[in-house]
DNA sequence: ATAAACTTTCAGTAATTACTGAAAGTTTAA
DNA sequence: TTAAACTTTCAGTAATTACTGAAAGTTTAT
């Protein structure tokens, strides 16, 4: 596998691992370019690269510089734009925490709250959907405040724990 | 909100963490309908409740059932035959746990390895690639570890180790 | 103020994914 | 072995989601 064979297939695991997490892939695979790309990259380049249009390139870019991930740059003296992804695994890591829990796992838990308070009037089935929805609740809360120790911690804590919890 | 509400705001908010999670609606509504039901349901229970079709419904039970999270269940005299859900929360972490480190994690750490893997010919651009990869690969690796312990352990493992993080 | 260089928006369209329902398949009881 | 009771499959269709490209918008240099 030369280096042209290897980054394709990275870009195109990539890409389709972000479909089965509700990302999709023009985004996952503008971030995997990112990620491998010594230098800043501008639209022209990505577009040319991965065979998109503009319109995909650039509504794309905005949504992973919204998830704090991918930044603009400009080079002195150039009219251009060029985009960079964040290098660092471990804030890469703690930024994609930081949105999961905020677009997915809160939202979910203010629901399982709601739910699990309803007046209890003693019938099996309410006793059940009370029970099922609480257990679900204590489980999401806690994943949720664990994600924020990850965010909120220095960068090297996720490493730090995980370590912890395989020995 | 009385039980008819509640019960159709939790199945209905968590048909659309399904979505967001790459899970279809159905599948995750049928499951929500399962968890919070008392007894088990047949296949006309779980269309008519939900509106879908048949073919709809016994393709999504046959995939929660490979998922591990969903049974069949006969009652005895009858032909007809009911399904339950796993109804414990730990065992249905472990469960999901278990099949997205299978379909999900386990195949990008194969791709990881091989790509960071390739020859290193001492270009910025090669070095950057197997340098990024290998930071993927590295935590990838410790995230599926730790998924895996999860899995093996004994079912309240989770809990025990979420209140040690938090505290 | 003008225009060149660039980016964003969005209506229309393409691609993907999910769903239906009827036919085929399976199981069970008699 | 037959047929009733039930489940699964899958071709066709509907619904959803993503993408294109041209027009509108913005920024910068002169």
């Amino acid at each position: 596998m030369n280096y042209k064979e290897a980054k394709e297939k990275f870009i195109s695991t990539w890409g389709s691992l972000g479909t089965l997490w509700g990302i999709n892939k023009a985004m996952a695979q503008i971030h995997a370019l990112l990620w491998v790309s010594p230098e800043p990259l501008s639209m022209e380049d990505i577009m040319e690269e991965l065979q998109i249009s503009r319109g995909n390139t650039s509504m794309n870019l905005r949504q992973l510089m919204d998830w704090g991930i991918v930044f603009k740059e400009s080079k002195p003296g150039e009219r251009k734009e060029y985009f960079v992804s964040e290098k660092d695994v471990q804030e890469l890591a703690r930024q994609v925490a930081k949105e999961r829990s905020r677009r997915e796992i809160k939202p979910v838990i203010k629901t399982l709250r709601e739910v699990s308070a309803i007046e209890n009037d003693g019938s099996k089935k309410t006793k059940e959907l009370i029970k099922q929805t609480k257990a679900l609740y204590d489980l999401a809360s806690n994943a949720d405040i664990m994600m924020n120790k990850i965010v909120n911690q220095e960068s090297n804590w996720i490493t730090k724990t995980l370590m912890k919890l395989i020995n």
